[in-house]
RNA sequence: GGGCCCAUAGCUUAGUUUGGCUGGAGCACCCGGCUGAUAACCGGGAGGUCGUCGGUUCAAAUCCGACUGGGCCCA
């Protein structure tokens, strides 16, 4: 790696640290290789979940990678062949021919038509290929590590051939069948859409509310109605039917203009008819088989039709307690009709318009038919009462148009055959939350209804059956059998698409006649939990898929509960009698610093390019494992800033000292593992121990969350106290075993924090391992991500670990003496009196306790066991505890310290002004100073020190006033009369570094 | 309307499983110190009704219930 040739002293930004890894990756191949099969090495089986190739990559999608690329390194770090490191894209349906619609500026399926499906199919193919590389570029600058050379595609041939081959193994097995179901469809998409799609698109909305008189046949008597209740009028001309419940209570009340009313005796209240004249009780029962007159007859008659019917789904908890049945627009309408052997009325077009089969709105959009019918039943005396009712209503996800419940064809996965199995597997799956297992994912499995399979739309994998004029049904599960069908070899550029396989004759399997293909498309969510297998071109192609083996692991957010998570589950259940992964891993949404869902259209969605280029991507990865990212979790600049940045340069800090030392002549560290005799070595070799173990165990678990504590820990230990108190022997001139141990130490515990950290941060951890390794240890890995994970360098020592938190504890309770004797920290003071003995449990640290004790609290010596009885208030600063004094410090310095004292001030001051004047550390000067005789005379005391301290070549004293000058310093504040001029002279030949 | 999850200082969080010492950190803030890591380091301070209300208990951030707010899912 190109050296970071800092100009001076100048830190390296993480920004450059980034830029140089990345071109040292690119350089060496480093990817290629870190991804390289591994034959014959244990299997960890992974499968990237295909994110819907439109539109840019959003903060959602940032969580997750970083997630799977962290389990992804440590599992590679383990030797493990990852089965598959293919990047992956879903790249059919809806949200992809939605966004061509946009951009061809077409607006209904007849306008894609008259473009032409080639034409279109072929917008979808560019968008979705497009999409794909924004996400390449958002994972490259989060360092995601994935195989996007050999990416799969949902829409290659190849891909689909194996969906294909999925069908007809469910089509074989009878799970596989169509239907004429009322389901959610979206008039403007034309097509039918799943219970997961739908559950994107609820929300609060305001619809009419209208209760509607059903005038009841009857030869004679005052009119009678039935009182109906709903928030559709458009669903009033295909009314057949009126639903009661057999065991409900029923009251006929008189009305104002002598007409009687029908209604639940529960709903009196709701209608202000609690104190109206009661006519007549009965029960539902008695109601069933009464005629009613239609509010529109345009459905015209039939056998059963506009009677009362009993079905056990009706409340009286809304509405009236008689239910407006119209067999075409709900799912309990169609059952109840059914049962009634009514039939159907249904007068929408594709499109949600009215035909001419109701003249008063032929044309109008179903929604825009409530007031023009209202107002027609009000004319004709039937609208009893309306209103506005606020309620949750359905909006298509992708365009956001009303949805509407209507009876269409469509194929069926039919998974309420599989719940036990469903269950039961899910049994087997470890989740992380662990709630979510029998929680929100079991629940839904067991409700879970048949899944719609077939869209009526253009850009999917076309629904490979074909339907004779006989009926029967022919599933094709591969390309070979497609040209078996059509009796003559597929051309070479197939295309498994609607344009390529809708112009093939295919002939009937069972009779040889004719056939037609069901003209659907396939769900895309079906396509996206094939890819285990489909991405392997499985079973055409064998080897790297097992069918009895789950995947290892998986990573999505928590919004794929019913998505990809539960059609992954159905598919492995459903072909294969397995569950589909062993372990799961959850994030929630990311929100923004608010709290707030972050959303485009709010304009508050962070843009993860634009907060990559502010932070980095390494300062990112970190926050979003140190939050509790199972949570919903704020992300901001801020956030970023002051839990990722700030971990980061905590440990650039540690490392740029080593560095720094190592290269201004230090020895570096030569990489065998550290064999050092102190205690202070031996306790942060033992401190990076139990890290490792910690970091290794959390990982392993497949939750990296309860690392993120003992490295932040280790990483301020190292720079709070092992640093801080190991620096001087860093800067020890000669060769000595202890500068030796405090370079191996530090060196081994920053490589293998290099090799530790590397799945959290790739970038950094990269930087760190090369130049740990420059330090002179030429045998580095070409990359931290083809290593090993680290092995143990050194023993644990509990009792140590604990012993130097006691001593630690102690150090902090010297420091407030300290600052209480009011004596500058840099003075030396004589001794540190203690009224105990040492404490027997920092017997692990031996003799280095009273030292390391000293040398913090700057005094000369340690005294246990002495008289309190001497600690006169005059001359001692007094910790007590509980009025029992323990521990006293003098109040002031010895002439001989205090002396000492003024040169160690002269010294920083002159450090400084060093500093100040641009000197780099290596430049020599000469130093000429004018300072007072007691400072004079402790220089010349320490002349040694002094010159070696500020690599001094001549050093001269001036006598009376220094004359201004380039380089003249002053010091005339805190009684000092101080000046020194420093001149900078070029580097003697030979001399330190 | 139903289900699951979450709520600790301005921010990120430890502690909640198994109730028990004055609820710990870090960042930011204020005061002071240090100065061969310097956008670093050290000491002190201020800042918490542990979302709200109620219950169990000698004792509740922790267990139970209700509510509020947030998120996801279902209808």
């Amino acid at each position: 790696m190109a050296a970071p040739e800092g100009s001076g002293s100048r830190p390296i930004t993480l920004r450059e640290i980034e830029a140089q890894v990345s071109q040292y990756w690119e350089a060496t191949r480093v990817l290629p290789r870190a991804l390289a099969d591994r034959p014959g090495a244990p299997i960890f089986r992974f499968t990237e979940g295909p994110p819907t190739a439109n539109g840019a990559p959003h903060m959602g999608h940032v969580v997750q990678r970083i997630l799977k690329d962290l389990q992804l390194r440590y599992r590679r770090a383990n030797g493990y062949r990852i089965l598959s490191s293919m990047a992956g894209w879903d790249c059919h349906g809806l949200p992809v021919e939605l966004q061509v619609e946009k951009q061809l500026g077409v607006k209904s399926k007849l306008e894609i038509e008259r473009y032409g499906i080639d034409r279109f199919s072929e917008a979808c193919r560019t968008e979705a290929t497009t999409a794909a590389g924004l996400f390449v570029e958002m994972s490259r600058r989060i360092g995601f590590w994935l195989d996007y050379d050999h990416a799969y595609f949902t829409l290659q041939p190849t891909y689909i051939e194996s969906v294909w081959w999925s069908l007809k193994t469910l089509f074989d097995r009878q799970l596989l069948e169509k239907g004429h179901y009322v389901l959610p469809y979206c008039p403007r998409c034309e097509t039918p859409l799943s219970s997961h799609e739908v559950a994107q698109g609820y929300r609060e909305t305001s619809d009419p509310s209208v209760t509607v008189r059903f005038p009841l046949v009857r030869p004679d008597g005052p009119r009678r109605s039935l009182l109906v209740w709903t928030t559709t009028p458009w669903t009033l001309p295909a009314n057949l039917l009126v639903a009661v419940r057999s065991d409900l209570a029923y009251v006929t009340v008189a009305g104002p203009d002598g007409e009687e009313l029908v209604l639940a005796g529960e709903a009196l209240e709701r209608y202000g008819l609690t104190h109206a004249r009661v006519v007549e009780r009965c029960r539902g029962s008695d109601l069933v088989g009464r005629e009613y007159r239609p509010p529109f007859d345009f459905a015209g008659p039939g056998p059963g039709r506009y009677r009362v019917v009993a079905d056990d789904s009706v409340t009286a908890t809304d509405g009236t307690g008689l239910v407006h049945t119209s067999p075409s627009f709900g799912p309990e309408d169609q059952r109840i009709g059914a049962a009634a052997g009514v039939g159907s009325f249904d007068p929408l077009d594709s499109r949600g318009r009215f035909t001419d089969r109701v003249p008063p709105v032929q044309g109008k959009f179903f929604k825009a038919a409530d007031p023009i019918l209202t107002r027609d039943l009000e004319s004709r005396g039937l609208l009893y009462a309306s209103g506005t009712i606020r309620h949750t209503y359905p909006f298509c996800w992708r365009c956001d148009t009303p949805l509407l419940y209507r009876a269409v064809d469509s194929w069926f996965l039919r998974t309420r055959r599989l719940t036990d199995r469903l269950v039961a597997y899910n049994r087997r799956v470890e989740w992380i939350p662990a709630h979510l297992r029998d929680g929100r994912f079991g629940n839904f499995l067991t409700e879970a209804k048949d899944w719609a399979l077939s869209r009526n739309r253009y850009w999917g994998t076309p629904l490979p059956l074909w339907v004779c004029p006989q009926g029967h049904t022919t599933c094709i599960g591969s390309f070979a059998e497609l040209a078996e069908r059509i009796g003559e070899p597929l051309p070479a550029d197939f295309d498994p698409h609607r344009v390529g396989v809708d112009r093939l004759r295919v002939r009937c399997a069972t009779c040889q006649d004719v056939t037609r293909r069901e003209p659907y498309t396939l769900d895309t969510w079906y396509d996206s939990g094939c890819a285990p297998f489909a991405q392997y071109h499985y079973p055409f192609e064998s080897g790297r898929f097992d069918p009895n083996e789950p995947l290892d692991f998986i990573c999505e957010g928590l919004d794929q509960t019913r998505g990809w998570f539960y059609t992954l589950h159905v598919l492995a259940t459903a072909l294969f009698d397995r569950p589909a992964y062993r372990r799961v891993l959850v994030n929630g949404m990311v929100l923004d610093e608010n709290g707030r869902k972050m959303s485009k259209s709010k304009g508050n969605a962070v843009d993860p390019l634009e907060l990559l280029g502010e932070v980095g991507g390494d300062a990112l990865r970190w926050t979003f494992v140190a939050v509790d990212f199972t949570e919903p979790m704020r992300i901001s600049p801020a956030i970023v800033q002051s839990t990722g940045v700030r971990f980061l340069r905590t440990l650039l800090n540690v490392a740029a000292f080593y560095l720094q030392n190592s290269r201004a002549g230090g020895p570096g560290w030569d990489g065998r593992p550290p064999h050092p005799t102190g205690a202070l070595d031996r306790w942060i070799l033992s401190r990076w121990e139990t890290t490792r173990e910690a970091v290794g165990r959390a990982l392993e678990s497949g939750d990296p969350r309860p690392a993120i504590a003992p490295i932040t820990g280790l990483v301020d230990d190292l720079s709070t106290w092992y640093l801080r108190r190991s620096r001087p022997r860093f800067w020890a001139e000669e060769a000595s075993a202890d500068r030796t141990d405090a370079f191996a130490t530090l060196g081994a515990i920053l490589d293998g924090l290099a090799h530790l950290l590397a799945p959290f941060l790739p970038f950094t951890t990269e930087w760190l391992h090369q130049e740990v390794a420059r330090t002179g240890w030429k045998s580095a890995e070409t990359s931290v991500h083809l290593a090993a994970w680290p092995v143990a360098v050194a023993a644990r020592s509990p009792e140590l670990e604990t012993a130097m938190e006691r001593l630690r504890a102690e150090v902090e309770q010297g420091r407030v003496l300290r600052q209480r004797a009011e004596v500058k920290a840099r003075i030396p003071l004589a001794e540190l009196a203690y009224a105990s003995e040492r404490p027997a449990d920092w017997a692990p640290l031996g003799a280095e306790a009273d030292r390391l004790l000293a040398e913090e609290l700057n005094v000369r010596a340690i005294r246990w066991g002495a008289a309190p009885a001497d600690w006169s208030e005059s001359e001692w600063v007094v910790r007590r505890d509980r009025d029992r004094p323990v521990a006293a410090l003098p109040r002031r310095p010895t002439p001989e310290l205090a002396q000492e004292g003024l040169l160690r001030e002269l010294l920083r001051r002159l450090q400084q002004a060093r500093k100040a004047a641009g000197l780099d550390y290596t430049d020599r000067i000469d130093l000429t100073l004018a300072v007072d005789r007691a400072t004079r005379e402790a220089v010349e005391r320490a002349r040694d020190r002094l010159i070696a301290d500020l690599l001094v070549g001549r050093l001269e004293f001036h006598d009376g006033p220094l004359p201004d000058g380039p380089g003249v310093q002053r010091w005339t504040e805190e009684g000092f009369d101080w000046a020194a001029r420093l001149v900078r002279v070029a580097p003697a030949p030979g001399s330190r570094p």
